[in-house]
DNA sequence: ACCGGATAATTTACCAGTAAAAGATATCGT
DNA sequence: ACGATATCTTTTACTGGTAAATTATCCGGT
């Protein structure tokens, strides 16, 4: 077959499917996806499929990338956000505390909570006061690891975004926040 | 206790964490627990933090949002990113293509198939040159099933990113664009 | 003092996704 | 033509998460 740039030809064998996969050599997946849905729907509005897709389709690559350096620890990413809560607050936590900081079921927390204490990353301990509530702190060794960790992690997280410069970041930061923001107001309302 | 504005008095009980949960009232919460982190490790670049944990919640908050229109219609987010896949294509796609549209594996799409043929939304056909590959269509109840939801879908995208206007809008897509295709060129290279 | 209702954590039953292996078929080198 | 190797899909065994039910405890009103 041609190796020109124009559309495959009627018969043509061979890969098809510019829409996801590898990104053509211009444009992003999302942007192909964007283009077949109007060829096919043309009156629709894809304002915000462009942004809602990129951000779906970076935070699954940004994952993937970031869960490598925790892989080597033997650590999910969702264990490190539980550590990481307890060593960012600095003290104690309720596991529905823990739940509420790392976006989770309690069903989850008591989960992982199980694991890591048997790993000893974390103790339990329970209130006097209120015998209902658990207390849970890290370890000596779950410090220490969240703590060997994260500088790997914070390289990784700007080897990264190494292709945009600091302006660029700093918008994107900045855009990003705004959005969060609105949607952390307002979805909790939109959603009740 | 005193519902003032100033930071918990010592022995205070009562909410805590002002790190992830609910936002304060100016901030989201990931500004938040990159404050928290900053005030533990003072040396920290938080940088690419402010972006990659946006990303993720915005990500997160997002697909919550955008699965209450799919769950009325009785679909998961990946069931209809397959059938959207066969839809904007507009051709059959066997189930590696699929995986490969879908971003996910080739396990996950057998199952779905399974269960999204015996509802009748797609169909299987062998094909006769390569017996190892099925081709899948959607059935015409498929095609109507995405093209009921498209629009509903899209008009939730754009009330939930309303709180942004026109031009922010875009160069939001814009910076996004350029990260992603940075992402998808490179974490392939990066990874290999 | 005690009962009804709220709250904290856990347990249970289940479901979707994955990685690795299996099964079936095609292709290439000799 | 034949065997090794690669490719496409499915199956298997397992993992991690969730929703709903469960247990245990606290609190507020009468």
């Amino acid at each position: 077959m041609t190796a020109t740039e124009g559309p495959p030809a009627a018969g043509d064998e061979g890969p098809r499917d510019t829409g996801a996969g590898l990104p053509g050599r211009r444009g992003d997946t999302v942007a192909a996806v964007v283009r077949q849905w109007r060829a096919v729907h043309p009156g629709l509005d894809t304002g915000p499929m462009e942004v809602i897709g990129r951000i779906n389709r970076c935070a699954a690559l940004l994952q993937q990338a970031e869960d490598a350096p925790l892989r080597r620890a033997g650590l999910s990413r969702a264990e490190f956000d539980l550590l990481g809560a307890l060593r960012r607050t600095g003290h104690e936590l309720t596991p529905s505390e823990l739940a509420r900081e790392t976006f989770s079921s309690g069903a989850a927390v008591t989960k992982r909570l199980k694991q890591l204490s048997e790993r000893g990353l974390v103790e339990r301990r329970g209130d006097t006061r209120d015998r209902r509530v658990a207390f849970v702190r890290l370890t000596d060794a779950g410090r220490d690891t969240v703590d060997g960790i994260l500088p790997a992690q914070l390289a990784y997280e700007t080897a990264v975004l190494s292709g945009l410069d600091g302006p660029e970041l700093g918008e994107l930061a900045a855009l990003l926040g705004s959005l969060l923001g609105q949607l952390e107001g307002r979805l909790g309302a939109l959603r009740a």
